[in-house]
DNA sequence: ACATTATCACCCCAATGGGGGGATTTTAAT
DNA sequence: ATTAAAATCCCCCCATTGGGGTGATAATGT
């Protein structure tokens, strides 16, 4: 097998730092290769450290743990970036993901779990908690009870692409008049009366 | 402890159908309570069999497998779907997250992992393989090297938000004229000239 | 058979969107 | 310190759109 997998944590509690690095340094392939306290902390050199793998945690003084994540990535552009957090927020969640990170776990994660799911990431996985695994999931799921009907859904999902009565009326093949039927009825149905209120509650309400 | 996982399974091959079963039957705390060729055998008489888990195929004869799921749903409000297949198509993915699975497996996954998934599912998991959660983790992550700038993409969002040019100078806390400037530039670096196109191309390119 | 859904019609008018042509200042990177 | 990029703002034009009313009729499905 090839050379160890070079690791970096950012972690400013010193026990979960030191913790993290006795696991994982014991484990066979893997090598911890430096630890800071913080991002602003690491930016110094650890583009020198030319880790595989950083576990970066969310709750850092100075620059956050979601701030961080492009930083680090211009710095190492080949590096994988493994979340270890207690945030579980929904918010917090998608961000980090939106912002390059690699996988997302949450600190309850068993020992194990964690220095598997390192290799796991630098092989081209994307590990998660059980817990972020369902919200992510839950995030593509729609809404089974939306009050509106199948054209209705069809028609605010053009809408949310920006198209135009004009455009909907061609693209479906029904008059201009129709679409306009359709999305009064949609105002209504939604208790809106713009395209953006529209948007706004159905993605609020995962109708679209 | 509770009672007995019940699970039903859903898959036209007989090798592989009478494989899980066997699997899964053996281990502590599971019962295979039936298992069926395809959706529309299994539409007459699943809600007789109760399950707690579905494990579902996507290739199937008749009624495939994502057209299957919400029509699971509505026998079966409260099982959950585990998708169990070869089938690794971003668009399969995410329809059938879309439409209600709680789970996605290939079939390469290790015996243990599926037994192990299908608690998981159970316990409000999101259990997914690694190069399926590779995928999942990928579609939230933006384009590192956007053509537009900061100011564009936040403004191109609030497009893709329909609101109008006014709606957003006001949101912003700028000008219209700079709105409209700033649409015009971003139509001059994606090569469009609607706000439909715009919208188009940058979720192509994962813009927004 | 009855309610929902889908379809089409015509009234009005302010606001919008997109096509031009610019300029200036602030910010960031080298 | 220089310079490029980004962000801000200002005019012109005008066809199209969007939203508010107030309807009707045919198709669909439960």
């Amino acid at each position: 097998m090839g050379r160890d997998i070079r690791i970096v944590i950012i972690e400013d509690d010193q026990i979960i730092r030191e913790g993290y690095a006795l696991l994982i340094g014991q484990s066979e392939g893997y090598q911890v290769v430096n630890s800071y306290v913080s991002f602003d902390e690491a930016a110094k050199s650890i583009a020198d450290d030319g880790p595989d793998v950083v576990l970066l945690d969310i709750e850092l003084p100075g620059t956050n743990g979601i701030q961080a994540i492009p930083k680090l990535k211009r710095l190492l552009p080949h590096a994988y970036i493994l979340i270890l957090t207690v945030y579980e927020s929904e918010k917090t969640i998608f961000e980090a993901l939106a912002n390059g990170a690699s996988g997302y776990l949450t600190k309850n994660t068993p020992a194990i779990k964690i220095v598997e799911s390192i290799r796991e990431v630098k092989e081209g996985g994307g590990p998660m908690s059980v817990n972020i695994a369902r919200m992510v999931i839950k995030s593509f799921q729609r809404n089974q009870e939306s009050p509106l009907s199948r054209r209705e859904t069809q028609i605010l999902e053009q809408i949310a692409d920006g198209k135009s009565r004009s455009q909907i009326a061609r693209d479906l093949f029904i008059d201009l008049e129709t679409v306009r039927s359709h999305i009064k009825n949609i105002y209504l149905k939604l208790d809106v009366n713009s395209r953006a209120d529209a948007i706004k509650t159905a993605k609020e309400n995962k109708l679209i």
